[in-house]
DNA sequence: ATAATGAATATTGGATACAAAATAAAGTCC
DNA sequence: GGACTTTATTTTGTATCCAATATTCATTAT
């Protein structure tokens, strides 16, 4: 087990337990439901409470756990109604974004996203699929310079693809989705907006019902 | 179990704090720029200084400070370009949620509404305007059943209208305004889902530009 | 046996104490 | 006199300790 030879400078102790907390949560090793208490968290990754638990406030913040007074913290579920509308709201906001950033994108925005692509196409680099996709996405928005709505955005993120089944997260780095992915690439170059508008709620909207039928097959009932 | 002395406890003293905060932003009590120091917060409120640091982290969340690591915090200020972006959103938000919430609305809800309205020509309670506006604006959504929404809808709200110049926070109660807002609730109770998403959004934007009229005539510069 | 009641334990919330960093204030050198 | 260094003070970050609340478990009564 590696650990403690991670001598971060510059960065404050709740900070840096924030993110470990959090990549457990969204690499799926601490599971929803799962109760973080906070003497635990704090003994195993070496510090106090106190930079504990305003992490898991942050967190709290971030949607990727719920707090509840004298009660504790878990990994927040979410339900397939709040899936749904969640992306919804992307299904809304990003075509809404990218018709923004189409007449201000450069060159050098075209190959990062196109750079973002290609390793995802890389059998070895599969495990961080989901974080490549919002990366090539989110590259498609910056022109649009909307931070606040990136900001959302990335919310919405984080918690729905953590809620990926495990399956899934293998499969969805397929072909047809890179095909996709190269689609809505080419509209952007071409300038096509509302092409690519169409196209890409067509797109996530595809990703809504792929997720949803997978999570109903899975757990039919609850 | 009879006396209705101290029922209202169970309330976390970090609660309290958060809210006496917010509230004393919102008001203006604490202007934007202002530093928030911990210790001094939290002799005036008469707590340690936790509950104040988890409270400054929280209304982090909510945008309505900004704390930096070994720096503190301060009322957060925001700029003309991000009220741009945020009427920007509601503008998008708003009209996709009252066409999903008109064919769910229910009499209680038109009526809840229009009582809402009544109130806001009450002069005695003008100080209050932005609250009941927004408190009017939700009414028409909650029959959409789409809590996130509400929830990021609600964080702009209360990012916008605390940054309304203060002879603005009387003015804009005016009869126009309130003729727009019966003219919304009309649509909505016609089911004219169209017109309703298209004035809702030119309501929205109307209000947009005279707000950051008034700040850019305010303070021309910076 | 089951449900209700009340101690015992575990866990979180808050206060105090200490450490680290930033800001303010002297002091030194040129 | 001004800029840089160094010291002192203030302020935030973290740890430890105590209090409040929830949870568990044994006890008792029905």
């Amino acid at each position: 087990m590696d650990d403690a030879t991670h001598v971060i400078a510059r960065k404050t102790v709740t900070m840096q337990v924030t993110e470990r907390i959090r990549s457990m949560i969204l690499s799926g090793e601490l599971a929803s439901g799962e109760k973080l208490k906070q003497e635990k968290l704090a003994a195993r990754l070496g510090v106090s409470r106190v930079p504990v638990r305003e992490a898991l406030n942050q967190l709290e913040a971030e949607g990727l756990v719920k707090v509840e007074a004298h009660k504790g913290a878990v990994v927040s579920g979410v339900s397939i109604e709040a899936l749904r509308e969640m992306y919804e709201l992307r299904a809304l906001m990003e075509p809404w974004l990218i018709g923004l950033a189409i007449p201000a994108m450069r060159p050098e925005d075209f190959d990062a996203a196109e750079a973002i692509l290609d390793q995802m196409l890389d059998r070895s680099t599969q495990v961080h699929w989901t974080r490549l996709n919002w990366a090539f996405h989110r590259t498609l928005y910056t022109a649009a310079d909307r931070p606040q709505t990136l900001d959302i955005l990335e919310k919405l993120y984080m918690n729905t693809y953590r809620h990926f089944p495990v399956p899934m997260r293998f499969t969805i780095g397929s072909e047809a989705m890179d095909a996709e992915h190269r689609h809505i690439l080419n509209l952007c170059r071409e300038g096509n907006i509302a092409e690519a508008q169409a196209f890409l709620k067509d797109h996530i909207m595809r990703g809504s019902v792929s997720l949803v039928e997978r999570l109903q097959r899975a757990e039919p009932q609850d």
